[in-house]
RNA sequence: GGUCUCUUAGUAUAACGGUUAGUACAACGGGUUUUCAUCCCGUCAACGCGGGUUCGACUCCCGCAGAGAUCACCA
């Protein structure tokens, strides 16, 4: 059992088109069949330098491996189509020895020309209607039409069902260009054959067109696949398909972001689709393992980054909590402030302990850690304008502040116990409430509008800095 | 315009003739010794419209409307 991904390399990939991966895959691996991944580089003009390296760096973060393709090989190599060019020929060949295609000499201008003749009388436009009496034969430069055999035809798709088309829909349609590559109606064919492939995965956009494919299967005698029209991921406003003009972001910049792979292949295989249950976080195994055709939604489905970056959070807590602080700290490479460089691992760690549960992305590190690794900039208004300490006057607070830098002085053994203790203690003595002193002491730390736990915060810190970063804040109230 | 497809809360979805129409995100409110977040509790919110069929319709049928796709020597 065969399914293929067959993008273009057209520019970057954005999350519409990698969703259109991820059903194969699935598929592929739920069945232990093979998945191929082909390059649809027929369309010199629109081809992208780097395009299929960066496509084929998505596919391997988001841990999709294929069985055949670029890089790998395989039994039906090569698998970009523009070096496939004699394939295409002889299989064109085969449809002109059998009278069903024929060399078109007819020029654009004649061709815009037919078109323009049906629209004024109001009549759709084939140009099966048009065919030339005497086509010369065929040749490089010259175009390859298809002569097609319109009848009502009638198919089922997978997600879509039971499907059926007349002949006003079937024409002669270009099996080879000028430029001597195939079309993508054509050339899909020929390599869904020739590769094996047994389903055919592909946005709804094509289901327009399956009529003409079906006269060339039947053409060919091949047996013809099963055919999946995949629903598409709406943009985030409006009623358009998500492409790059709404601002759809590429994969890669959503890893950038810290978006883990996970997160990524979850929500993207969870919009659209779903086992029925009510579960929303799934592992790749579990995606796998559920996965069914039947149950792929068949509207489109709006791209919602929000509930990504949720999901992401999820996933997030998910591999600290399952895997260990160890096995998230591996994907936070490059995620920390420049100024956390000096720091070595065990020590980001354990700030990556107490701060991972408020992260929705790992560049949140970036903007939440940074008084972890250097003494932030003091701002007295912070202190002062809380809402919880604006009552007091400077000379309360500093006086506060420190009376809590004794206590915590007298502390031998610093960890979260005797911390939290002796935090308890000065609620008792300054008969404060929990708001005024920790507030205080936090901001005292951090500067920060938002950290951990005190106790915890001030366990990572160490005795010395976090001492030393009160008593800066107290000199700071009493020059002010 | 022709042809085709789709239609449950703001969003993603569950239901497969009988439910107070379930869940999640978002929003709003509350709780967890400060903040932000996590976690927990709660509130708001939907079957596009009109006909049938049926004892009974979100579910089946037919119209309509709205949305989308396609009509390339692009994929």
């Amino acid at each position: 059992m065969k399914t293929r991904f067959a993008p273009s390399p057209t520019g970057y990939i954005h999350i519409g088109n990698v969703r259109s991966a991820i059903y194969p895959y699935l598929l592929a691996r739920q069945q232990n069949g093979t998945f191929i991944l082909r390059i649809e580089d027929t369309d010199q003009a629109r081809y992208v330098e780097g395009a299929t390296e960066l496509i084929e760096e998505t596919l391997e973060w988001l841990g999709m491996n294929w069985d055949e393709g670029p890089i790998v090989g395989g039994p039906a190599s090569p698998y970009f189509q523009s070096e496939r060019a004699e394939i295409y020929h002889a299989w064109g060949q085969k449809l002109i020895d059998m009278g069903r295609a024929y060399a078109d000499p007819t020029n654009a201008e004649t061709i815009q020309k037919y078109r323009d003749e049906c629209n004024a009388k109001k009549i759709p436009y084939l140009y099966r209607n048009f065919r030339p009496e005497n086509p010369p034969e065929w040749k490089p430069g010259i175009p390859l039409r298809f002569k097609a055999d319109p009848k009502p035809r009638t198919w089922h798709d997978e997600v879509m069902g039971d499907m059926s088309a007349g002949p006003e829909v079937q024409d002669d349609i270009v099996l080879i260009k000028a430029d001597g590559l195939p079309t993508y109606n054509f050339a899909h064919i020929v390599d869904d054959a020739e590769m094996g492939v047994d389903y055919v995965m592909r946005g709804v956009e094509y289901l327009s067109s399956t009529p003409n494919y079906l006269a060339l299967y039947e053409a060919f005698g091949l047996k013809i696949p099963k055919l999946v029209s995949l629903p598409h991921i709406l943009a985030p406003t409006g009623n358009k398909k998500l492409g790059k003009r709404d601002g759809a972001k590429s994969v890669t910049e959503y890893r950038k972001d810290g978006i883990l792979a996970e997160a990524m292949l979850n929500y993207l295989a969870c919009l659209g689709w779903n086992d029925g249950t009510e579960q929303e976080i799934y592992t790749k195994d579990e995606l796998i393992e559920r996965f069914s055709l039947p149950r792929i939604q068949n509207s489109g489905a709006r791209y919602d980054e929000t509930k990504l970056f949720w999901m992401n959070g999820q996933w997030i807590r998910k591999i600290a909590d399952e895997q260990g602080i160890e096995a998230l700290y591996a994907r936070t490479d490059g995620f920390w402030p420049e100024n956390a460089d000096a720091y070595d691992d065990n020590y980001k760690k354990r700030v990556l302990g107490i701060i991972y549960d408020r992260l929705k992305v790992l560049a949140d590190l970036r903007d939440m850690t940074g008084y972890f690794f250097t003494d932030p900039e003091i701002d007295l208004k912070m202190l002062t304008e809380n809402k919880f300490l604006k009552k007091l006057s400077e000379e309360e607070l500093s006086e506060l502040l420190q009376v809590s830098v004794r206590k915590l002085e007298a502390i031998n053994d610093w960890n979260t116990d005797t911390l939290q203790a002796a935090l308890n203690e000065l609620l008792e003595e300054t008969g404060k409430k929990p708001a005024e002193l920790f507030s205080a002491i936090r901001l005292a730390l951090s500067f920060a509008p938002f950290s951990p736990a005190l106790h915890l915060t001030m366990e990572v810190l160490g005795k010395d800095t976090s001492l030393a970063r009160i008593n800066r804040a107290v000199n700071a109230l009493e020059n002010d």
